[in-house]
DNA sequence: ACCAAAATTTATCGAACGATAATATTCTTC
DNA sequence: GAAGAATATTATCGTTCGATAAATTTTGGT
C-alpha cells in the first residue's frame, strides 16, 4: 500500500521511469489481474491466490513478484474495474443540450448498463461494497456527481426552473431510486440468477418514465 | 444438512420429541445464532467460529455441540433472518380491499422497511445472495409472490381491468423497480454508509407515486 | 447427598492460506 | 555465445480455521 510507486508500471501504460518492464511482463500482469477479477467476482475477495495463479496459468509465488501483497492485487482489480468502466464521452453527452434531457439519459443508460452491469463488474462492486465500503462510497459519490445531479440540474433547466448547482439529498433521492432499481435488476439477473424482464432497454425507458412523471413535483418541494 | 431433524429443538419452540432440551440450552443456542448473525453481517459468512464464540461468551468447540458444522450454523442464521422477517399479518393486510391499493402498499412498505431493511438483515441478505444464490432466490420469489404480484393484481382490479392470476416478468418489472430502489436505499444507507434522503417514508411515498404514475400504461401493453 | 447425564472447557489435529527464501530458467544485450 | 538481469518454479514457514477427542464442571432427578 505504501511504497508502490512503481506499481503503475505493471497495470498502466508503459512508462519510462524506473525499470523498463518487458511487454510480456505487462501482459502477464494484466492476465493476473484479469484472473483475479474473475475469481474474486465468483467467490469474493477471500478467494485464494493459488486459484488465481492456476487460472492465470502461473505458479502462486509468482503473483508476489507482480503484487507484493494480496491487498495490492485487490487494489489493482479495483482500479481496472472501477476506472475502465467510465467512458469519458458520457460526460459530454450528458451535457449536450441540443438533445432533450429524457432522450439524453435514456441513451446514456442503455450504454451504461451494457458495460457496468455485466456479471463480473456488478458482482465485484457488491463484494467490494460489503468488504470495503470506502471504495464503493467513493465510486457512488462519483455516480451521484456525474449522472444523478446532472439529471436533476438539466431537467430543472429544461422545465424553466432556476439553475441551482446545489442538489439536496432529498431532491436527489428519486434519481437514486431509478439508478438503484436498475442496479437491483442487475443483482437479480447476474447474482441471484432470477428470471427478469428480458428487455433491459424497456426497463430503462419505463424507469425514466417514472422519474419524469414525478420529478417536477419533487423539484417544487423546497427552494433550498 | 442431512440428519438434523432434531435441529428444530435448538432454535424453534419447545418440542416434546426426542431429548427434552433444557431452557438454558435453548437460550444459549439462540445466543449463538444471534452472535453469528451479528458477526456474519459484519464480515460475511467467512467469519470465524472463534469470533462468534467469543461474542456469545463461550468457547469455540461448544458451538459444535449445538451446530454439527459451520454450515449448519449458517443455515440456522438464514432461518431466523429470513423467517422472522415476514409478518403474517401483512399477507391479509395486502388483500384488504376496503383500503385503496395505493394506501395499502404504502402502509405495508412503511412497516416492512423497518424490519427488513435494518443493518443486520440487510447486510446478511446481500452476503447470502453472493454466497448462495439459491436461498436468496427462494426468498425473492416469495417477495415476488407475496408483495409484487399482489400489487399488480390488486391495482389491475382497482382499475377495472380483468382479474388475471398470471403476471409476466415484463409486467412485474416496474414493481421490482420500486422494490429494488428501496433495497438500494438500504444498501447505500446501511452498507455503504452514504448520506441518503433522511425521510424514508417520503421515499416510499415518492416511489409508489412513480409506480402508479406509469402502471396503467404497463398493464395495457400486452393482454397475455 | 449422591450419581448419571448434560454442558462446557482444554488441548490438539489436519488442511488451506498468505507470504518468503532459495533455486532454476529464460531473455536481452554486447 | 557468454554474462547478467529478469522471470519463473520448488520448497517451505507461520498462522488461521473448522473440527474432534478427552477431561472437567455443572445440572437435575431421586
Amino acid at each position: 500500500m505504501t511504497e508502490l510507486s512503481n506499481q503503475d508500471d505493471f497495470v498502466g501504460s508503459p512508462t519510462l521511469v524506473q525499470k523498463p518492464m518487458r511487454e510480456a511482463s505487462r501482459r502477464r500482469a494484466r492476465e493476473i489481474v484479469s484472473a483475479a477479477a474473475e475469481h474474486f467476482s465468483e467467490v469474493g475477495f477471500a478467494g485464494s491466490t493459488r486459484e488465481i495463479a492456476k487460472r492465470a496459468g502461473v505458479t502462486q509465488p509468482l503473483l508476489y513478484r507482480y503484487f507484493p501483497t494480496k491487498d495490492d492485487l485487490i487494489e489493482a482489480v479495483y482500479r481496472t474495474v472501477y476506472l475502465e468502466r467510465w467512458n469519458q464521452d458520457w460526460d459530454d453527452a450528458l451535457k449536450d443540450r441540443s438533445i432533450p434531457t429524457r432522450q439524453r439519459f435514456e441513451t446514456f443508460y442503455r450504454e451504461y448498463v451494457q458495460t457496468a452491469f455485466t456479471p463480473i463488474p456488478l458482482r465485484l462492486s457488491y463484494y467490494a461494497g460489503l468488504r470495503d465500503a470506502d471504495i464503493n462510497q467513493w465510486y457512488n459519490q462519483l455516480i451521484e456527481e456525474l449522472i444523478l445531479k446532472q439529471l436533476v440540474r438539466e431537467h430543472r433547466i429544461e422545465l424553466g426552473l432556476p439553475d441551482e448547482a446545489y442538489v439536496s439529498a432529498a431532491q436527489l433521492e428519486p434519481a437514486w431510486q431509478i439508478h438503484g432499481g436498475l442496479m437491483h435488476y442487475g443483482w437479480r439477473k447476474h447474482v441471484l440468477n432470477l428470471r427478469v424482464a428480458p428487455d433491459v432497454d424497456q426497463v430503462i425507458s419505463d424507469n425514466l418514465d417514472m422519474y419524469f412523471c414525478v420529478a417536477d413535483r419533487i423539484y417544487a418541494r423546497e427552494s433550498k
